[in-house]
DNA sequence: CTATAACTCTCAA
DNA sequence: CTAACGTTGAGAGTTATAG
């Protein structure tokens, strides 16, 4: 019998920018995405003020300015670095355990069935919150689906107090009610589209979908949902995945500070792309067979004109080495490239990837000279990683991005870099 | 006609 | 002062294409 808990931080940025700056308590904060677009995260004090997810920046200023909201540009180092100790405290909880987002863990409890789970998620709650001042809430069940939705109610304080949640110990009955007063687009799985066809179909509450014919699920939607409305049933149909698989494709993809206009700057973009594309899929030892490249216009500018393209290469030989990327991405995108647009984006993705081992080289290939490139770019990485990003490059990318993005609230990395450290702390 | 590739849709954080 | 709206990845299902 499987039992998982689902271990989920509140607010996550939100908090983690709160936790470097204690004037910040009591205060609502918003952590913006890349660029300064949408609020991606918002603190308990935003959400009380009815303030959605998603919203864009812009259209959000005057209402911020009138309640003190203090918004932030997204410091992912910071995020993901608090991510990691967050995890580290969970593995003295269990041994297995899924990181399954940068804020969100499960834990495989079933070897625990002997104690008191809910117990035992207060104490993951409180060394968490003494240890890093992180606030987490804690859901428990028997299938993954389920974790998911106890971790929901402990976050409303449906079931129990607040924080923690244990569906293994709630009776038929109360689960039955309880599951009638939730909403069926709160089930994982379940994003907007299918929340609108369910409701249709007159299946409005978590409850619903559950009693619902698995069959029928299965016909209209698909095989996700009908997987999805057993694990409702606490069937667990979804293991934990403890081990990361290699990426099937890599992307990177960022819009502009300020339009572009001219093929330079573009190619200046795409070129430091395909870089960032590249080292990832040598963090993982892998090459790629093809390339794509898209640029795009602002979908959103109504005067403007639209346009998008992208277009796929296939690589001859399979390969990690950014200078071949990037020559074969600058083709490609002198193919897409129209003059007379303003364009607001472009990205790169790495497709067809292998594992560098199972690579079958070409009959021509060189093989001394393809070593001698692997080890140049491993000398590059090294050096890359000592001294930041973009110390070694290739010729096309320039040293200064006019067209990177807007961070104009960005706060230090505290936990990564020395200069981080708030002058005020050493007063 | 079948097997595979390519593309579309949906979801998640 | 104005204009301004994210990124990355997976899986399933459908359609197109090759042999």
């Amino acid at each position: 019998m499987p039992v998982f808990a689902l271990v989920d931080c509140n607010n996550f940025y939100a908090s983690c920018e709160k936790l470097f700056d204690p004037r910040l308590v009591d205060t609502p904060v918003v952590v913006l995405s890349n660029n300064d677009g949408c609020v991606v995260a918002r603190s308990a004090e935003v959400k009380a003020l009815g303030i959605p997810m998603g919203v864009p920046w812009f259209k959000l200023k005057d209402t911020a300015k009138r309640y003190g909201i203090v918004a932030f540009s997204s410091n992912y180092e910071l995020y993901a670095d608090m991510s990691d100790r967050v995890v580290e405290v969970l593995r003295g909880f269990t041994p297995n355990l899924e990181v399954y987002s940068i804020d969100e863990s499960f834990l495989d409890l079933s070897g625990f069935m002997h104690l008191d789970l809910a117990a035992y998620g207060s104490e993951i709650r409180q060394r968490i919150q003494v240890w890093l001042g992180l606030a987490v809430c804690v859901g428990i069940a028997g299938s993954k689906t389920l974790a998911k939705l106890a971790n929901h109610c402990a976050k409303k304080g449906y079931a129990g107090q607040f924080g923690v949640c244990d569906f293994t110990t709630i009776s038929p009955a109360e689960m039955t009610a309880l599951l009638a007063r939730i909403e069926v687009g709160e089930v994982w799985g379940v994003g907007r589209k299918i929340h609108a066809r369910l409701q249709e179909m007159g299946i409005k509450t978590v409850l619903d979908l559950r009693e619902a014919d698995a069959e029928m699920i299965r016909s209209r939607f698909s095989v996700v949902l009908e997987r999805t409305l057993r694990e409702l049933r606490g069937i667990s149909c979804l293991d934990l995945d403890e081990v990361v698989p290699d990426k099937q494709q890599i992307m990177c993809s960022r819009s502009f500070g300020q339009y572009i206009y001219r093929l330079p700057e573009l190619e200046d973009a795409v070129a430091s792309y395909i870089a960032r594309a590249a080292e990832k899929l040598r963090a993982q030892d892998s090459l790629a067979g093809a390339l794509m490249v898209f640029i795009r216009t602002n979908p959103f500018s109504e005067n403007e004109p639209k346009y998008q393209n992208s277009i796929t290469l296939p690589l001859p030989d399979p390969t990690a080495d950014t200078r071949i990327l990037v020559q074969c991405g600058l083709q490609a995108l002198k193919r897409i490239y129209r003059q007379g647009y303003a364009y607001q984006k472009a990205g790169v993705m790495l497709c067809n990837l292998c594992p560098h081992s199972m690579v079958q080289t070409s009959l021509f290939a060189d093989s001394g000279n393809t070593l001698r490139n692997d080890h140049l770019m491993a000398t590059m990485d090294r050096i890359n990683q000592k001294w930041g990003r973009g110390m070694l490059r290739v010729a096309v990318e320039r040293a200064q991005h006019p067209w990177q993005m807007k961070r104009g609230h960005m706060s230090s990395r505290y936990t990564t870099d020395w200069a981080g450290l708030p002058k005020v702390w050493a007063k």
